[in-house]
DNA sequence: TTTCAACGGTTACGAATGTAACGAACAGGT
DNA sequence: ACCTGTTCGTTACATTCGTAACCGTTGAAA
């Protein structure tokens, strides 16, 4: 039995998620990383994108838990890579619809495998019913947090 | 089943944990900032010292995998509140002991317990079994990844 | 003892991030 | 047509962060 007048970090929520994904996205970030140079907000627009096919920044930034002005810039350099194209909206042209050009579809098709393989990789450490455990609890957490998910 | 040729990002990992951690965290901050407008890392520093009474600041540092500047920083931001005291190692003059100050450890008694009810509440969204299989899940992973969690 | 690599901790500086303000475009009402 | 409020996206500015360099200290080897 805890006593009451301490908090082992060791077995509290918020430290044990951010410290495993920390972990995680750090390990897996060498990937895109090592291979292309990528940033973490980079990679997750692109990856959105890739995805989706095609999308506006707001879209984007909503999907992936972005600040706006992180999707901005993460925009404004995978144009500069030549991996992504703006297409002005016929009927508001406040907003762009992004896509991957031919060669951001090209690195998008390469990374999806190694993405795949990493995860596949990592939970092959796990048994099957741990693997089962945490699929099953991470989906239940969220679904409870959907609501708040908002950025502001 | 998933075409090969795409990246579902909502069932992805890294992505998962990615976005329950900073939504998980985002809200508990709160908590704290609004009390007593710690930084994240201040809280993190402060809270390990508060559990486990006595510490340097590199073993804070691996402890709670945060980087020794970010430590450095926030144990100064401490000290000038008056909430933290270093005392000299009498064997090695490199080394600090750092502590809670009566005023320090006055709020962390007040803080444990708002810690421990954001938990349980959050937790209490979920079922029994649906808790279980999170912990657990959680708890493999973990075990799954400490070799990796070293910070260089 | 002198030398030198390694360590604890801080700091300078450049990179990344968020807040707030902004311009342009839209939508609704008057 | 003209306000008024809101939205999309970018940018200026301040803050936060990490890399690298640094200082003082230690221990071990020559």
């Amino acid at each position: 039995m805890a006593s009451d007048d301490t908090l082992p970090l060791e077995e509290f929520l918020p430290y044990r998620l951010n410290r495993l994904a920390e972990s995680v996205s750090r390990e897996f970030a060498k990937t895109y990383r090592d291979r292309h140079g990528l940033t973490r907000p980079e990679w997750r627009t692109f990856a959105t994108l890739g995805q989706y096919g095609s999308m506006t920044a707001t879209a984007i930034g909503v999907h992936s838990a972005m600040h706006k002005t992180k999707v901005s810039r993460a925009v404004s350099a995978l144009e500069e890579r030549k991996w992504l194209t703006r297409k002005p909206d016929p009927a508001d042209r406040r907003t762009e619809h992004l896509s991957l050009t031919k060669a951001g579809l090209a690195a998008y098709r390469e990374m999806v495998p190694l993405a795949k393989s990493f995860e596949k990789e990592l939970l092959g450490k796990l048994g099957a019913k741990e693997r089962e455990a945490l699929l099953n609890g991470l989906q239940s957490l969220q679904s409870v947090l959907t609501v708040e998910l908002s950025e502001d």
